[in-house]
Order: C-alpha cells, then structure tokens, then sequence
DNA sequence: ATTCATGCAAATACTTTGCATCAGC
DNA sequence: GCTGATGCAAAGTATTTGCATGAAT
C-alpha cells in the first residue's frame, strides 16, 4: 500500500512537487483491483474534485508511471490499461471472441522469460501485453482453424 | 503467393467482389517482407492510383484480415501492423527504450502455447503482440530494476 | 438491375501539446 | 518568488461511420 507519505517521498526524490490531483491519482489506481484506464479514473476523482482535468489524469499517470510506481498494460484496443506497480506480477488471456478475460500465473511465462534472457539478452516484460487468442468456450462453439 | 485469381476467388467464395482497390491493397502487403500500418499501404498504393482512400484500405485490410489473408499485430504504439497471413509465424521484441526490433524465432514461444492450450484451454495467439521489454545494449548502458 | 464497394466528409476515441495561470516548496 | 503543476482549448493520430455515387456481377 503506497501513503501519501510514500508518494510524497518518492516525488521529491526526484524535485517533483506533491498535489491533491496526484494524490488522488495513485488512490484511483489503488482503489481498483485489476487494470484501469485514464478515463476510468478521471470519473473517479471527477467525482469529488470536478474540476480536475482529463490531461492531468494523463500527465500523471505518466509521471507515476516514470517513478515505478503504476505500470501499464495493453490490450488488443489501444488503450493503455493502469495498476500499481506492487501488485503481484500477473497476465491477462482476452478472448477475442467473447472479450472474456482470464487471469493467469505468471510463473506459467517465467520459462519464456528466462529463455528470451539467455538466448537474447532481453529483458521481456511480459505482463506488458495481454496473451490474445480464443478461450475454451468459444473454441468449443466454433474452433479456430490452426 | 496469393495471385489475383486467389483473392476474387477469396472474396467470391463470400460473396464478396473484386475491385482493383482490393487487389492492390493486398500486394501492398505482399510488397512488405515485415509488418506495414495501413497509413503505409495507403501512401504505396496512392503512388499509382492517387485517388484511393485511406478509408478503404483500413476496409480493405478488414476485409483481408476477415478472410484470413492477412493477420495484424500490436506494438506498444496502438497501431495495427499488418502482414501477411501466409507468411511463416513469427514474432518481435520490441526495446522500449531504443525501440530497436529483433525477430524471434517462433518455436520458442510453442511451450508456453501447449501450455495454455493443455492448462485454460485457450488457443493463445502468440504472434498478436510484440513483446516489449529491454535490449541487451540497453541493459548494459542501464539495467532495469527487476 | 441489383447490391456491394468506394470516396468524401465528418465523427470518434485516445492521447498530447501550447500556453497562461496557479500553487507547492 | 521561483518553478513546476494544472486547466483549458486546440491539435494530433489512428480509426470508424453515414451517405450518395459508382462499379462488379
């Protein structure tokens, strides 16, 4: 759980200056479970503080984002998806069929990464991107050709 | 390498009709060994005929993808990236800091698709979305945290 | 002749930028 | 008071939609 003291601290580790439209940023993105978009959380804080503007959702998230604080995700639409950094590392399967999504163990894709380190060096973030494909269910009613 | 007479019979097997938009729009992709954006298959095809529109080739390429010519992919970008279906399965890594590409071989990724395959079921199409992550040269000027 | 495909313009969705004002330190 | 942060408006990028015209069958 990140305080207000903690983004404090981390804010000006870096010169940068502690705001209510910051605060209540990080406690948008805290308050949900799963992902978030910048939309989402800007009807959140509208909610209590209406003058707060869609771009400073987004600057924000940013700014967070560059502090290790939220990290993003994307989907299959474009939209960058948002949650605190401390959760634990996890991945997301879209079915792009029935936009079900499934949660998934993320020591499923620790092998890959491992293997991508070795052979190449790379640092993969894998949790960056949803996994696409077609889920059981829809499988089941017309499965795919491969 | 989809011939004319592939693609109309393609699209008549759908009821669909062959145009010269069609047919161009495709060997714009065929043209492209990698991935092109749809902005990119439109600059090429204006080069001969001035007069197509940016709106059909994002149709088109609908159209294309629908009938399982062509396939798209996602960077980090939110853009689509699209290629050729027939072309043999491959996959990127993206560097989000150099955003320097490496192809990577396919067969790396098939334990972890057999894997969720056998696990949720799910048919995962691992080739949607670039993995993102840091390159070797990166690491080296600055490792990441984790 | 029928009906699908196209071109054009306008709208949409998400995100970024320029700039004057405001507020944290 | 200095300088970074915010709000507002406007622009930017990728993509989609409505509709009248045009072309494939």
């Amino acid at each position: 759980m990140v305080t207000p003291e903690d983004l404090k601290a981390t804010l000006r580790a870096r010169g940068l200056r502690m705001t209510p439209q910051r605060q209540l940023i990080l406690e948008a993105v805290a308050s949900m479970a799963g992902h978030i978009t910048a939309d989402r959380v800007h009807q959140l804080v509208v909610r209590q503080f209406p003058d707060v503007n869609i771009t400073t959702v987004y600057r924000t998230l940013d700014t967070l984002d560059d502090l290790g604080l939220v990290t993003h995700t994307h989907f299959d639409d474009g939209v960058a998806y948002y949650h605190l950094a401390s959760e634990p590392a996890h991945q997301h399967m879209l079915c792009v069929r029935c936009r079900s999504e499934t949660q998934l163990d993320m020591a499923l894709l620790e092998p890959l990464a491992d293997e991508l380190r070795r052979r190449y060096g790379f640092q993969a973030a894998l949790g960056h991107a949803a996994i696409v494909g077609v889920c059981r269910d829809c499988r089941e009613d017309d499965p795919p050709a491969e």
